[in-house]
DNA sequence: TATAAAGTTGAAAGCGGTTACATAATCGGA
DNA sequence: TCCGATTATGTAACCGCTTTCAACTTTATA
């Protein structure tokens, strides 16, 4: 493959024009320019970003850390990432940490290593210290999960209140014996919505019962149809469930529907994402909708302008309670 | 952020030296190794694979095309491809073509630019002469969907065999009138499974009802909803439907379940992939089952073979036909 | 002890671009 | 027509690393 050098000698220019003209720059000649252009072709030449970056010492290149890729929740807010990065000449390497410290840290360093010029971490959980210290000297946002007063500048949505209002529809539906089914608690945001189930039932003085509180370890459907088989083993069993993921949801609603338990009816059941499949379900899920596409780009961008060295702030983004057939009065 | 020759600097030697610390050569005396390691830690500093890369020629990174990151099918390959690219030392950028070709061609030129060493294609139909002709200078391996007879390397399923087995079932099961939910004709795929169907129902002297045969634009729930109430719209019905994904079954199903149709008595489905929503739905879905995760890990090393400038082979994985609640006899 | 062989280290040339600075070419006005 | 201002182009340093080749040290051998 040719190099600017064979391209420039062709041209019979020096290899300074060639770039100018690579860069588009107007200081120069049309006359030079099109006999640039003409080696350029001829030679089908194309700059090496290798060379490019490392004088410019940037990569073009933004490292997602995604904590599981099957996760719809994720695919969908990758997509605006990606888009957004397009758009600005950026590209991005996607990495799933499967939310292991030892596997996030090896991404780390790709941005330590000048492979990539910052990092939009969707699990910072994993690895507080680490990423804090790394945000010192590099560009980092983190999107939809964050490390509270790290300084690391970041889009979410308002989990509390989002819970709050889900769990308010259930209690004006009728209900008042409603589980949580929550993921592990040391995710910020499933502290976070457990704190507004919490505060949804104390305002009508309800009282938690703490055995119908689940945590799972994982965001899949089985550890959503465990929970719910935990749930029905109860003797005093709820009649409304809120689980903080539309796969636990529809984990649940599965182990549900297997037992020919109907729902709405004899069990109410709330997800959250609005992840596509929640439209597919028999019945069909009522859920949070949180605007994944929007955080994508928003995130991607705010990485964009932290990257430029401007001051970038946190973004909070709108919900909506999608109410579907899971929770028909 | 310290280079190499501070390093060197400091530990009172050349930056070759540290270069050859740094790669672990054996011709370093235990005494300097342990003064430069010393330096390296003292800076806290980190090589930069910008200009390692430049000097290789080389990005250790795999550009990865898929068609639509949302669907599972893809994750679960990409899952494969990026452990086993890891485990090789190459990271994976990835990028969604939305099978257009304007898109796709934005990203070929990353592996012009040198800024990726090789592609792993998953959407190769959209421009089959760019791809080949990218293919005489790089490395490529085709992914799932193939350009037959490009000389790109690939790896894949038998889909016709699987179509044949999945509509076999149908017809051991007591169906005749069996109808083909089928995506856009351009890909190869749905042209092979289409011939599978075709074959399987020859084979019982079936005459093919050529309006039983439907193509969707897209690999969406609602192509398969879509299709399905075309279906139903029909004077003579079909009693099975075999569909070449899970997405467009899963569409279909909901369709039928919000008729208050019941699977299988009334319409037998079967899908295909085995995303793992496909074991969600109610009532489970029969399908044909495709090696992702293995589709992944084989690409991901015939790849990195290509690049070492090895002779790579076509793949043919097993896929299995997974029978479940859709269509019990 | 002298000398050849083996083992370490350093100097410097790239890899493929960009860009500050110097120089050459062009232009406008007196 | 000539000269200074402006514009176009070239020269060469540099980005951060690897690696060849030469030079220098050490070790083994006679």
């Amino acid at each position: 493959m040719a190099n600017i050098h064979q391209v420039a000698k062709h041209a019979g220019v020096s290899v300074a024009t060639v770039s100018r003209v690579l860069n588009g720059q107007d200081t120069v000649t049309p006359k030079t320019r099109i006999k640039v252009e003409a080696a350029i072709k001829q030679f089908n030449y194309e700059p090496s970003m290798l060379g490019r970056n490392l004088r410019n010492s940037e990569s073009r290149l933004l490292l997602v850390l995604i904590p599981k890729i099957s996760n719809p929740f994720y695919s969908e807010i990758i997509n605006g990432i990606e888009t957004t990065a397009i758009k600005n000449g950026y590209n991005i390497i996607l990495c799933e940490t499967d939310s292991k410290p030892e596997r996030e840290n090896i991404y780390f360093d790709l941005v330590r290593n000048k492979m990539t010029d910052g990092i939009i971490s969707m699990d910072p959980a994993v690895n507080v210290e680490s990423l804090t210290k790394l945000a010192e000297s590099y560009s980092i946002i983190q999107c939809s999960e964050y490390v509270v007063d790290s300084g690391i500048p970041y889009v979410t949505i308002d989990n509390e209140e989002a819970a709050y209002k889900a769990v308010k529809h259930l209690l004006k539906i009728g209900h008042s014996k409603i589980a949580l089914m929550n993921s592990d608690e040391r995710y910020l945001y499933a502290r976070q919505r457990e704190l507004g189930y919490r505060k949804a039932l104390k305002e009508q003085n309800i009282v938690v019962n703490e055995d119908w509180i689940y945590y799972t370890q994982e965001l899949g459907f089985e550890n959503g149809q465990q929970a719910m088989r935990k749930i029905l083993m109860q003797d005093e069993k709820p009649t409304a469930v809120f689980a903080v993921s539309d796969l636990l949801a529809i984990g649940a609603l599965k182990e549900l529907n297997s037992r020919g338990l109907k729902v709405p009816e004899e069990m109410a059941l709330i997800g959250f994402d609005k992840i596509e499949f929640s439209n597919m379900t028999q019945p069909t899920l009522t859920t949070v909708a949180q605007p994944m596409y929007k955080m994508g780009t928003v995130a991607a961008n705010m990485l964009i302008n932290k990257i430029k060295g401007e001051y970038v702030d946190n973004v909070i983004l709108d919900h909506e309670l999608v109410i579907r057939e899971s929770t028909l009065g």
